[in-house]
RNA sequence: CCCCAGAUAGCUCAUCUGGUAGAGCACACGCCUGAUAAGCGUGAGGUGGCUGGAUCAUGACCAGCUCUGGGGACCA
């Protein structure tokens, strides 16, 4: 017996099944770095329309984790689809470099600035720290896959940068947004520095609640002013009732806040309390809301009390109280935070230490007293607790009330407490001077309210999250009293606070300092060089900014600072959790300065949870690490992983998922490694077919690629990446995989190498697949990459500048097959395979060559399948394919449609496999069937459909 | 406590404006051995989170609830 098998043209390829991707990988990183690949994409995508995605820093400190890797990598296929799309579209990635967790971090290393260690020493130390990170996160979102300008990334600590910082708030106070404030702010103690809304997370917390009486100091004029419920007003000592969970203020407390809109009752009661016979004072009178009576009554355990006496809030307005130890008058004022949900109805008023209470206490003139200092130790001017920690006084505090017959009850109490997100710690409101963006004072936040609007939010809820968020927000508070942050670089008079009148142009000086010496310069500058005589009439500001401002200003200091790039930018792309931080930050800074967005469109994606739905954390053990995905499966693998999820809501990742994510590649892998094993020998140059000399199969197969190919485009264009690898994935598995590839395999292997035949369906696997690589490109890029230059005539060494195959066309409308027709007659190949199938479970036949088939068609079918004339039977892989007018067969779930498959007699072609009558009509080939005999010898046989 | 989003086969997702749920993958079984740590075929998988309601009819509309994620408020 002849061995055909060298007759034929079989696949072959250099380009291996498997991708061995992470061992890969890294090679063509080191490939890609070596040429410098991403200047080169921006050398040939030079003077396309731009795109600018503006990437939103990361924070340089810790290991990347898999939010870091979905975020990078979206934008990375966001950027290389529009390259793909004709855009010229650079990427500057960028670190956020300031700021308290680096501080801490260098804290715990060499301890705190200005004790252990000079100032100067210790921002060079977390300079030194940030770079190492940097260096660190960088060479992981590198190894993602991620193409960017790695080389000269931006630094909120460059020093170029720290002096457009410097510049960006200089606008600001010039279009008069700034504004100096002396409030309570939250203040971590232990970070010794104010926080902004953004750093404060709530926490659960067990706190001493305590009841304390407040001693009228006219027990007469409080009296009068109630009217008896009975016949008299009772008997008793009188006292007035607050409840606070932060004992540790008393010493602070100035006033007593009441509501307008309650009744105030008089109550006597014995408190005698089993518990601790302290707190009860025998028979009293205390004032509390009406309401709460029976509340409160039940908490003390009291269940003999009688009301004796109400008034009315307002009337008890400006009545006057003594502090429990204190020679200190405490007013009783009208508030409207007061309620009844907690405590007596008598809010305990301590304006250092309470947003609420600072801002009624100023409406009766009452100051702060400013009795903690930053260490949250209290300063020598406070009685009895001077030197103490407000963290551990609460105790003392109730024994001196208790001493002093003042506490009337002590409970723990758990709530939900705010924190320092950084130290963990309890958090206090202290009153202190600080540096506002006012949002009101010159507009902005009306401006931002309107501008919103102009944005375009993906998804389009991202415009109410904002909106929400701005409508309510207090005025930013951008100063800190810390070390490692851009200072604020204001020089205010000593007796009047007023910023020095020159304040721009000696901002713009001392911002050319920090350019050639970092931030530095403004600790070491002498203030007689800056401002000469002024000198004596002024200081420096200490404090620090808030690194949400750092961030917020990234579209001065890079978007307008680098010439490759643009503002406003067409794109940020953050997580969800980033509208109240960057995206707002960076409105608020871009309306303050430039009067407009620093973007035209905001993509938001939302966080990565485990496969219960579970957020991710370290002590829950259900991370999944970047890292490990990639060693294992390769950052293409993770990268499609990311493409083909809905990053809307939130990102489910799991071994499994990720798993099925594999199989998916291995897929799409395979499937082009096929097309380029039959492209073996092509020269696009040379054996290209035209349109209309190509068969109408391998039209087909063209059309469906162009069909598809302008679903992608629209998928990519709307961001929309899992629709997107879900096409690109039916395409390659089913309208290839499953229809033509498998039909072609007979004709590519067996049709004689250069014939009309071979060229046809060649040319149809060459323009297939020069679209489909492109495809890949954005999502997997190492794949698409390796792809590249396996295709036949690709000359160009990347594909990172490629545009959209344009070689794509579609099918004719006058042609000899239409759509419909193919269509129709996928449709009954389904059925055609089920009915072989079925014999095949008789044992009748095995492979479908095996087979021949009779279909029993009604006028339209037949009409339709009848086009294909004898290669039909190619179409449906069986050795033989009639169709009849009329029923018969089997019925199928195609109206009109009947299917009788046998078993074919004939002998088996040992060439093509096909069993057909003429085996052995060539007495040369007595295995060989007619069609064999002539793609061998003759000049090919000739196919007219598929 | 309030607001937003999501809840459809083991997994990823469809199901446009209501008319007895679809793909692919995974799985099972089989075929092939000329894509071979591949390929092809067939098949079995869903009380569409729960409960009510409107409708001739709904997974899709309304109300309430549960779970998950996100955000906000409160936290004196």
């Amino acid at each position: 017996m002849t061995d055909y098998k060298s007759t034929l043209n079989l696949p072959l390829t250099s380009f291996p099944m498997r991708g061995n991707l992470a061992q890969n990988e890294p090679k063509a990183l080191a490939n890609w770095a070596k040429k410098d690949l991403y200047q080169l994409i921006r050398k040939n995508c030079a003077g396309r329309p731009k795109f600018i995605l503006h990437d939103g820093p990361p924070y340089a400190n810790g290991d990347i984790h898999i939010g870091h890797a979905v975020n990078k990598i979206l934008k990375d296929v966001v950027i290389k689809s529009k390259t793909l799309a004709g855009f010229d579209a650079p990427y500057v990635p960028g670190w956020d470099c300031h700021g308290l967790p680096i501080e801490h971090r260098v804290e715990k290393k060499i301890g705190k600035a200005g004790a252990k260690v000079p100032f100067d020493v210790f921002r060079q130390k977390c300079r030194e720290y940030a770079a190492k990170q940097i260096e660190g996160q960088k060479k992981d979102f590198i190894r993602l896959g991620v193409f960017g300008e790695w080389d000269n990334p931006y630094l909120s600590m460059d020093f170029q940068f720290e002096a457009d910082i410097i510049r960006s708030l200089s606008k600001i106070v010039q279009n008069g947004h700034l504004h100096k404030g002396f409030k309570p702010v939250y203040w971590s103690v232990v970070g010794g520095s104010a926080l902004a809304e953004a750093e404060v997370e709530y926490q659960d917390k067990v706190s001493t609640s305590i009841d304390v009486r407040y001693s009228p100091r006219d027990q007469s004029e409080l009296l009068s002013k109630f009217v008896p419920t009975g016949e008299d007003l009772g008997n008793g000592e009188v006292s007035l009732v607050i409840w606070t969970t932060t004992p540790w203020t008393i010493p602070a407390s100035q006033a007593i806040s009441i509501s307008a809109e309650l009744k105030y009752a008089l109550v006597e009661f014995d408190a005698q309390n089993e518990q601790d016979e302290r707190f009860g004072l025998g028979k009293e009178r205390v004032v509390l809301a009406a309401e709460m009576v029976n509340q409160v009554m039940s908490r003390y355990g009291v269940e003999d009390y009688r009301v004796v006496g109400l008034a009315s809030g307002t009337s008890l307005e400006n009545i006057e109280c003594v502090h429990p130890y204190l020679e200190r008058k405490i007013p009783l004022l009208l508030g409207e935070h007061v309620t009844t949900e907690a405590g007596t109805g008598l809010v305990h008023t301590a304006p250092d230490h309470g947003a609420d209470d600072f801002t009624v206490s100023r409406g009766y003139g009452i100051e702060t007293l400013n009795l903690v200092n930053a260490n949250g130790v209290y300063s020598d001017k406070t009685e009895h607790f001077s030197g103490q920690h407000v963290y551990k006084v609460d105790e003392p505090v109730c024994e001196l009330l208790a001493e002093k017959g003042r506490l009337v009850r002590k409970e723990k109490f758990k709530h939900s407490f705010p924190h320092c997100w950084r130290t963990k710690t309890p958090l206090i409101f202290r009153a202190t001077p600080q540096w506002f963006i006012s949002m009101d004072k010159n507009g902005l936040r009306e401006s931002a309210m309107s501008s919103i609007k102009d944005v375009r939010w993906i998804p389009d809820w991202g415009q109410a999250r904002i909106e929400g968020m701005v409508e309510g927000r207090p005025d930013w508070c951008i100063s800190r009293q810390r070390t490692w942050g851009v200072p604020l670089c204001l020089l205010v008079h000593k007796d009047t606070d007023e910023l020095h009148p020159n304040t721009n142009e000696l901002m713009e000086k001392v911002a050319i300092l920090v350019e050639e010496k970092g931030i530095q310069a403004w600790f070491d500058i002498d203030l007689n060089d800056l401002i000469g005589a002024d000198a004596k009439d002024y200081v420096k500001v200490n404090d620090t900014l808030d690194v949400w401002f750092d961030s917020g200003v990234t579209h001065q200091c890079v978007l307008e600072r680098r010439g490759e790039l643009v503002e406003p930018a067409d794109m940020y792309l953050e997580g969800s959790d980033q509208h109240r931080g960057w995206f707002q930050s960076s409105l608020l800074t871009g309306l303050a300065i430039n009067g407009h967005p620093p973007y035209k469109e905001v993509l938001t994606h939302g966080f990565v949870v485990d496969a219960k739905g579970q957020k991710m954390s370290k002590s829950v053990g259900n991370v999944v690490a970047p890292m490990t995905v990639i060693n294992k499966l390769g950052a293409d693998i993770l990268r499609l992983w990311v493409a083909s999820t809905d990053y809307r809501s939130e990102i489910t990742a799991s071994d499994e998922i990720l798993n099925r994510t594999a199989d998916t590649y291995r897929r799409l892998r395979n499937t082009a490694r096929f097309f380029l094993a039959n492209l073996n020998g092509f020269n696009p140059e040379t054996d290209l077919v035209a349109a209309e000399d190509m068969l109408p199969l391998d039209r087909w197969a063209v059309d469906c690629a162009y069909k598809t190919q302008n679903e992608l485009k629209a998928a990519y264009d709307d961001y929309n990446f899992l629709v997107a690898t879900q096409k690109m994935h039916h395409f390659c598995a089913m309208d290839m995989g499953s229809f033509y590839l498998d039909i072609i395999k007979d004709r590519q292997y067996t049709a004689k190498a250069g014939s009309a035949a071979h060229k046809s369906c060649q040319t149809a696997l060459y323009h297939i697949i020069q679209a489909i690589v492109r495809w890949f490109m954005p999502v997997m890029s190492f794949t698409a990459q390796e792809l590249w230059p396996n295709i036949p005539g690709n000359n160009e060494d990347s594909i990172f500048w490629e545009t959209w195959y344009d070689g794509l066309f579609p099918n004719d409308v006058d042609a000899k097959i239409s759509d419909n027709a193919w269509q129709t007659i996928s449709k009954v190949k389904i059925e055609v395979n089920r009915q072989i199938e079925s014999m095949r479970k008789e044992g009748g036949i095995g492979s479908s060559l095996e087979a021949e088939v009779v279909l029993f068609a009604n006028e339209e079918l037949y009409s339709c399948l009848s086009k294909l004339e004898n290669e039909l039977r190619f179409v449906l892989i069986t050795s033989k394919a009639t169709v009849r007018k009329g029923d018969g067969g089997s019925t199928t779930e195609i109206d009109g449609l009947g299917v009788e498959v046998s078993a074919s007699e004939n002998k088996k072609c040992e060439r093509c496999w096909h069993r057909t009558e003429d085996i052995g009509v060539d007495s040369n080939h007595p295995d060989l069937c007619g069609r064999c005999v002539e793609n061998v010898d003759g000049s090919g046989e000739v196919r007219h459909y598929a």
